[in-house]
Formats: structure tokens, sequence, C-alpha cells
RNA sequence: GGUUCCGUAGCUCAGCUGGAUAGAGCAACAGCCUUCUAAGCUGUGGGUCUUGGGUUCGAAUCCCAACGGAAUCACCA
């Protein structure tokens, strides 16, 4: 039990005692003390006035009396304003750490026995993945982390988009202007050739429309008569025929691709328990198109188009059907939505998709709640918003597109020229400091774009390289090291220590702050998964990593003469540590023995 | 135009399920390395929480409006 319920109830108990009220304690405000106060929890008293008819004051005091007496845990209180502070005994902290610190999964929840599908990344197979996919791969990553540690059985899965025009076009540029470049032959990664070849078929198209409109014709016809678009679309009309040739080459490159994603995925430390590809599941969806107008949910135009009618809704009419019978991205959606649910029985499915899709996902949650299906309401859309540069949306026309494998690659170097300038290092072999470098590396980018909320816009400067100090991964990391360097060194002392044998100790104002910080831990799981944001989570970290830096600073342990006390100072860094540990891996971030 | 989201220090961000004097980091300035790792610690300056109303004992937080910014409203995906 938490020390706010705690309290709480013991508060709901004296008011049943002074007043003859019953209230329930879940309406009591109990919060904790702000630092500039004497106090471990507050409660506050403003809400309690219309049961009690006294001054604010004198309802405190004789709240605080009363708690001081009959619950053996409070060991004094003070009252300012209408905020009564309670002091916890040392006894109370005391048992406080001794759980944190022997409990091998604090922090990790009890299971819920809920099973939900976390699909996130789902990148076009026709260039190389940029800033973008990395605040989505990370934010899909790390709340897939949260929701496993919440109790809940999480699938990671992605879907390919591997088919459509987009990549009909790096096929064509690549027959045109490709001179049968490969990976091997151009010693390019092959995510980036097909990016390439993307970017010719625009010059391509460009051009042609140039031409089309020197010759005469109005480019608003010339955009749409451009032979290369118009061969684009035939390509994509053979590949759906089947057409052995086009098969052939559109498998080669994406061969390329996928091969060039596998490496960004494990240079980020990222993986998917479940891949889907469009190809084989763009048909899906089909039949509900039928089911939806037997239901009279759906309506067919006299063209042979089918729609939804959300107007009433507030939106507006849907189409899922082409005339031409083809389907659209939407009817895919519901399709696979519903094969999902299904095949896995998900109690419930993320999809983390940037926000330029709210429209889209309110709509097949309307769609598909007016089919019937029960689990409409348990999709849930994590909507996070795009990394901008100073100068705004990345562009790639405009070449200012942040590449995902040269910002890894950016950010390993600087850790390296960091470390090699601290040279703390010696000892370790090459290959544990490059290593050690991709860790900090990948530490600090990734806390820099998880410790945003998700749904807020934010900023990129390319000029400005992410920072190792401050509130940082770097940050959290070198706090880390610091305890395991101080724990090496016990051990090499011979310095042996054990929590569960501990005797009761004296905590300092500054441990006890350290013991209520961690205790603060499992809340903020349960808001983090509540929430959908790893955010909560960074933040917890680095208000941990920052009180453990002051304690650190002004608390000798290693010089110290008293030995229960040493071993008490050492057991409670040792759960510092491994609260860090494991806070930080639900964001993916890794934690270093030295740095 | 409709809908949704955002607006907090020079900059990047916390705080938002209503509570005390709105917090960090960066940048600036001043200190601390014969002391367990200075990627650290301490201090100074910096705010009409976009604006105006409302609800409340109490509003950065909730409601309404205005202003500013973003996204979206395709027989694209």
């Amino acid at each position: 039990m938490t020390p706010e319920l705690f309290l709480a109830q013991k508060a709901a108990e004296a008011i049943r005692a002074l007043y003859s009220v019953e209230v329930d304690p879940a309406t009591l405000q109990v919060q904790v003390t702000r630092k500039e106060f004497e106090g471990d929890y507050t409660l506050v008293i403003f809400p309690l006035l219309r049961i009690t008819h006294a001054s604010p004051e004198n309802t405190g005091k004789a709240i605080g009396d009363w708690l001081q007496e009959n619950v053996p845990e409070v060991s004094g209180y003070n009252c300012v304003k209408g905020f009564l502070n309670i002091l916890l005994s040392a006894v109370y902290w005391n048992n406080v750490f001794r759980t944190i610190a022997t409990d091998p999964a604090f922090g990790t929840l009890p299971s819920t026995g809920r099973t939900v599908m976390v699909e996130f990344s789902s990148p076009n197979t026709n260039k190389p993945l940029h800033l973008g996919h990395i605040r989505n791969n990370l934010l899909g990553d790390s709340v897939s982390r949260i929701l496993a540690a919440s109790g809940n059985k999480v699938i990671k899965a992605t879907l390919v988009n591997d088919r459509g025009v987009h990549i009909c076009k790096s096929m064509l540029a690549w027959q045109r202007v490709g001179q049968g470049a490969t990976p091997a032959s151009s010693g390019l990664k092959g995510d980036h050739l097909v990016g390439d070849m993307y970017v010719a078929f625009n010059d391509i198209y460009k051009k042609e429309v140039e031409d089309l409109v020197a010759g005469g014709m109005d480019e608003e016809t010339a955009k749409k008569e451009a032979p290369c678009l118009k061969e684009a679309h035939k390509m994509l009309l053979d590949w759906e025929a089947g057409d052995p040739q086009v098969l052939d080459l559109w498998k080669k490159m994406n061969g390329w691709v996928l091969e060039g994603f596998d490496q960004t995925y494990r240079a980020l430390g990222i993986s998917f328990d479940k891949v889907y590809y469009e190809s084989q599941t763009y048909l899906l969806g089909k039949e509900l198109v039928q089911k939806g107008l037997d239901m009279g949910v759906f309506v067919r135009d006299p063209d042979g188009s089918v729609w939804c009618d959300l107007t009433a809704d507030g939106l507006d009419r849907k189409l899922l059907l082409r005339s031409n019978g083809t389907s659209v991205y939407i009817t895919q959606d519901l399709g696979t939505a519903e094969r999902r649910f299904e095949e896995f029985r998900l109690d419930s499915h993320v999809y983390v998709v940037g926000n330029e899709q709210d429209y889209h996902f309110q709509v097949l949650k309307l769609i598909l709640s007016k089919l019937g299906f029960a689990w409409a309401d348990q999709i849930f859309h994590l909507s996070y918003g795009m990394v901008e540069l100073p100068e705004g949306k990345m562009k790639s026309r405009e070449g200012t597109v942040v590449d995902a494998d040269d910002l890894i690659e950016k950010m390993y170097l600087e850790a390296k020229a960091t470390s090699e300038e601290a040279g703390k290092l010696e000892g370790l072999s090459d290959e544990e400091k490059e290593k050690l470098y991709r860790m900090i590396g990948l530490g600090a980018l990734k806390y820099f774009i998880i410790k945003v909320d998700p749904k807020k816009t934010m900023l990129f400067n390319p000029k400005e390289s992410i920072d190792f100090n401050g509130n940082t991964g770097p940050f959290i990391q070198y706090t880390h090291a610091r305890i395991r360097s101080i724990l090496r060194k016990a051990a090499e002392q011979g310095i042996a220590f054990d929590a569960a044998a501990l005797p009761s100790l004296d905590l300092s104002p500054k441990e006890i702050r350290l013991v209520k910080l961690m205790n603060l831990f499992p809340g903020k799981v349960a808001e983090a998964a509540q929430a959908y944001s790893p955010a909560v989570i960074a933040n917890f970290a680095y208000d941990l990593a920052k009180e453990f830096n002051q304690y650190y600073h002004e608390t000798p342990i290693l010089k110290m003469e008293d030995a229960v006390l040493q071993q008490g100072r050492l057991a409670l860094i040792d759960t510092v540590s491994a609260v860090l540990r494991t806070a930080m891996g639900m964001l993916g971030i890794e934690l270093p023995e030295r740095m």
C-alpha cells in the first residue's frame, strides 16, 4: 500500500473518531509534501471544513493530534494554513526501504491477464528511416516495455508498407537510371540505394512535366500525364496481376530495403514479435464492406463506390470501396484490426502513428463500432507530434530530412569523443569501449526523444548536437556508473552487505528523500502505462538521478568508520542503481558499469 | 470554413485527475577537482503560465471566448 493511501485511511479513521462522520479515504487529498515545508505527506484540510465546522488550523491540529496518538507510524505533524504536514517515523521508512531493496521485481506490476498489441514503425519501403521514424520506433518500443511491466502480455507488431505506387516509382527509376546498381556494387545500404532511386524518379517526373509544359500543355494536366507516372501506375497493375518480371524486381528491391531496415532496427535495439506486410494484407476488409452493406451502415452509390456516412457524428462521408471495386487504405485497416483481435484474442490494440492521422483513427474506431465490434473502443491511437527543425518541417525536397542512420552514427562519434576526452576508461578492451560508446550515444538520443510528452511537437536542432549534460540520458548513465564504481570498490575491499539482514538504520533526510522517491516508482509505471507516456518514466529517472547526485556529493561511503551504517548506505545506493536500471530499461536505455 | 491538438523563463522541456512561494536543463555569471568518476555539485539573475471572462475557499491546471501556431477534412497511403 502506498503511504498516501495508508494515511488517507488513517485520516478517515481520525475524522470518524473526532467528528462521527464517514468519509471515503479515496476522496481525501494526501500528497507528497513540498520540499520547502517540513513533513513527508500533506493532507489538504480545506475540503474537510464543511464537516468539521472549524478553522483550517484547528481542524488540522485535531486530526494531527489524533494521528500522532493513534498511528504508530506517524511521528509528528505541523499545520500551515490548510495543510496538515505529516511526518512518518524512521521505522516506517526503514521498512519501505527494506521492501524495495529486497524485491527484485520492484517497479513491475502484477498481471492484468490482458493481451495488447502495439503496432509501431510501419515504414514505407521506398526510402530510409528518418528522425520522425525514430520517434515512432522509440515510443512504440518503450510503450511496449511499459505495458509489459504493467502486467500485460504485449505483442509488438509492425506493418511494412511494401506495395503501392510509391514502391513502383523507385523500381521504375532503378530500371531507367539505376544501371544495375545493387547494395553490394554501390556500397550503399539497401534502403538508402532504393531511397536514391525514389529521389531519381521525382527528378525524372519533374523533367517530364517541364517538357510537357514547354510543349504547350497546362501544368495541371502535365502532372497527370507525365509518362513515367503513367508507367508507374501501369507497373502497379502489373504487380497486382502477378507479372513475374515486375514481381522479381519488387522482391529484389524490397529485400534490399528490409535488410537495410534490419540494420537500423538493430542499431536502435528494437525488434518485433510480428511483422505484417501490406502486400499480404491489402485485400483484407473487403468482406467487411459487404457486412456493412448488409447491416445498412454502408451505402453503395450509383457509380458502384461504397461509403460510410459519418456526418451525423460530425465527420464526413468516408469512401470504403472505389467505383472500380478496389479498396482504399482504411478498408485494409478495418480488416486487419478484425483479424488481429480474433487471431490473438486481443484485449486492446495500440497504434503508434503520427498525429497527422488523428482523423483516420477517429473514423476507423467509429466505423468498427458501427459494424458492431465490441472491441472498437479498445483501440488506442497513440498520436505523437512531429519532430520539427528550427526552420519548420523536414522536407526531403530541400534535403533537410535527418537520416536515422546518420544521426545514430553521429551520436556514437559524439559519445566516443566525449569519453576519450574524459579518459576514464583505461583497462577496457577496444570492444568494450565501442560497446560503451554505442550505449551512451544511443542513450542520449533515446532519452532526448522520449523525455518529451508524445503528443507534443518537438524540436530538433541539427546544428546543436544532443547534449550529454543536464537532463539527459548520459547524465543518468553517469549516475549509475558512479554507483557501480563505489559498489565495485566495496567488493574489492571485501565489504559485504545484505539489505534483508540490516538492522534498522538511522536514515538521514536525504536518504529518506531517496527512499520516498523510489517508492513512487510503481505508481509512475502505472501512470505511464495508463497515459501511454514513457516521458513519465524518463522524468522519474531524472529526478532520482538528480537526487542521488546531491546525496553522493555530500555523503562519504567507502571511507567511513561505522560498518553498519556503511553497509546500509551501500544497500541504499545499490537499490537506487537497480531502480534506475529498471526504469531506464523500460525506455530501452542501458546503463553502463563505467563511463 | 468544420474538426482535433498545442501556446509555461532567451532556448528546450516538466508540472495540467484544481491546492502552499510555478520547477529542471541549456545559455549567462560566480564558486567547488591533494576527498568514493567534475558527463557532477553549489549559488546568482531570468516568469502578467498567450489574452479576456467564468466556476471555486483556492486556477498554469476545469469551462467559454479571442489571438497565435500545427495537423486534418482525397476514388493518396
